[in-house]
DNA sequence: CCCTGATTCGC
DNA sequence: GCGAATCAGG
């Protein structure tokens, strides 16, 4: 198998989510994880949460002068820490699916609607901010707290009025939001399937901590309910396993 | 042990 | 350029 233009989209798009590297493989097919990795790196793809990679920020800092003439134990790059702190970069996107870092919560699921206009917790809020009431709090489909209304952004914040979808480089995802649009405020949820020409992502305001909004946060995290009357299809990121 | 990503190095 | 082998942290 080899890298075509579409395979390689598909694993910058996989990628980008925060997919890791075997999913990725196992959706692109006829690839190892490590030919993902490699070929990612190869792409300049790199970052990303590493469980083994701790140092480098740290020795460039505390070796930064130390009279001592400098060891260079290993053959330092070009550039010299590509300092990748430079934005505040808060949550990692964790990998949807396999392993839902969210409890099975013995939850009543309140809500059984279809997602997309379930957004709003049935949790009323004052107008006026009063004084600090205890949180209450609306559990999500999932088990998940949802946020309230209030807890969404800062209270003062100018919210300034950005497109979120600004110029798209084809037709077919005109208006929709492209890796491009990816941020960590955005909802990374794919639909459709990596590659084709309509393939794009959620877009609406993430569920904060969460690399989805709401809605997708009920689809992404369930929690483990008697087998009885489940939704037989579970949606999957990325449209679910090709159909080859 | 399992998982992860990073890196090396022969091809 | 590719990816198996290897390394190393969680």
């Amino acid at each position: 198998m080899s890298w075509t233009d579409e395979r390689i989209d598909t694993l910058k798009k996989m990628w980008d989510s925060g997919l890791t590297a075997t999913q990725i493989a196992e959706e692109l097919g006829g690839v190892s994880r490590n030919a993902v990795i490699g070929k990612a790196h190869r792409l300049g793809l790199q970052s990303r949460p590493s469980p083994v990679k701790s140092n480098e920020a740290k020795a460039a800092a505390a070796e930064a002068k130390p009279a001592a003439a400098a060891p260079e134990p290993r053959a330092a790059p070009p550039a010299p820490a590509p300092v990748v702190e430079a934005k505040p970069a808060p949550a990692p996107v964790p990998a949807p699916e396999k392993r839902a870092p969210i409890a099975a919560a013995p939850v009543v699921v309140d809500d059984e609607d279809e997602d997309e206009d379930d957004d709003a917790a049935p949790v009323i809020v004052d107008a006026e901010p009063k004084a600090p009431a205890p949180v209450l709090r609306s559990v999500g489909p999932g088990g998940f707290l949802r946020q309230n209304p209030g807890e969404q952004s800062a209270p003062i914040t100018p919210a300034p009025p950005r497109r979120l979808v600004p110029a798209k480089p084809s037709d077919a995802i005109a208006g929709k939001t492209s890796l491009l649009d990816l941020n960590d405020r955005i909802c990374k949820w794919p639909l459709g399937h990596p590659g084709e020409p309509d393939f794009h992502f959620c877009g609406d305001k993430v569920n904060p901590g969460f690399p989805y909004c709401v809605a997708h946060c009920g689809h992404a995290y369930q929690a483990q309910l008697p087998r009885r009357d489940r939704r037989p299809p579970p949606p999957m990121p990325f449209g679910g396993p090709r159909v080859r």
